[in-house]
DNA sequence: ACACCGATTATCT
DNA sequence: GATAATCGGTGTA
């Protein structure tokens, strides 16, 4: 099995989590193409108590209601009219944690990743966006709510990361949080050459 | 380098 | 009817 188990994905610690998922691997194989790549950026959406969650204060809507299910499943949703986020939902049933994917190294099928980017060649741009790898790797809503224990989408052991060389920093477009859009849950794979992303 | 802004629609209130 | 965990293009320097 190289996909990550659930015992991986059900922790409470989401912090812990998300900065873990640094130098794994997410793998899709989507419309016949398998295409890939290094986690090199995350982010931790940690459920009711965190305003900058969209389960914040126990919010419960058709759309949320995925990331209180168990952990080890995609959260995938649909934001300024055209792009797709691409969320780990983790934790056990009933608590709404997620980690946000915002960047990878590309890998595997590069050649497809281009393609539907329509791009031409490999640049920081084809990847360096939680919008562009959902793009990048074919993940629309259709990718809601599936299980990474498939073979459709998932994540499986990647690089060894030295915890030194990552970056803990400030949560990206989350100013309406208040107070919680300055906690230090994002988390940044230093000497990524396809980052371009400011550190906050 | 950085600031500004328009695109476009599922989802929420 | 308003909002949005973004992106890419344009403009100024």
């Amino acid at each position: 099995m190289k996909q990550i188990q659930t015992a991986f994905y059900v922790k409470e610690d989401v912090l812990n989590i998300a900065r873990s998922l640094i130098g794994m691997k997410l793998m899709t194989n989507i419309g016949g193409r398998l295409t890939g790549g290094i986690i090199a950026e995350t982010e931790a959406y940690a459920g009711v108590h965190d305003k900058a969650s969209h389960a914040y204060g126990g919010r419960k809507t058709v759309r949320t209601e995925v990331m209180y299910r168990e952990g080890g499943i995609a959260y995938v949703y649909f934001s300024y009219g055209m792009h797709h986020l691409f969320n780990v939902v983790t934790a056990g049933a009933g608590i709404p944690h997620a980690v946000l994917i915002r960047g990878i190294i590309p890998q595997v099928g590069v050649d497809w990743q281009l393609k539907r980017r329509k791009q031409e060649m490999i640049r920081p741009q084809l990847v360096n966006g939680p919008a562009k790898l959902c793009q990048a790797l074919g993940i629309t809503l259709q990718q809601n709510t599936i299980s990474l224990l498939g073979d459709s989408v998932w994540i499986e052991q990647g690089e060894k990361i030295n915890i030194a060389d990552i970056i803990t920093c400030r949560r990206v477009g989350v100013d309406y949080a208040g107070k919680d859009a300055l906690l230090p849950y994002r988390f940044v794979l230093k000497h990524d050459s396809y980052r371009t992303a400011k550190i906050n």
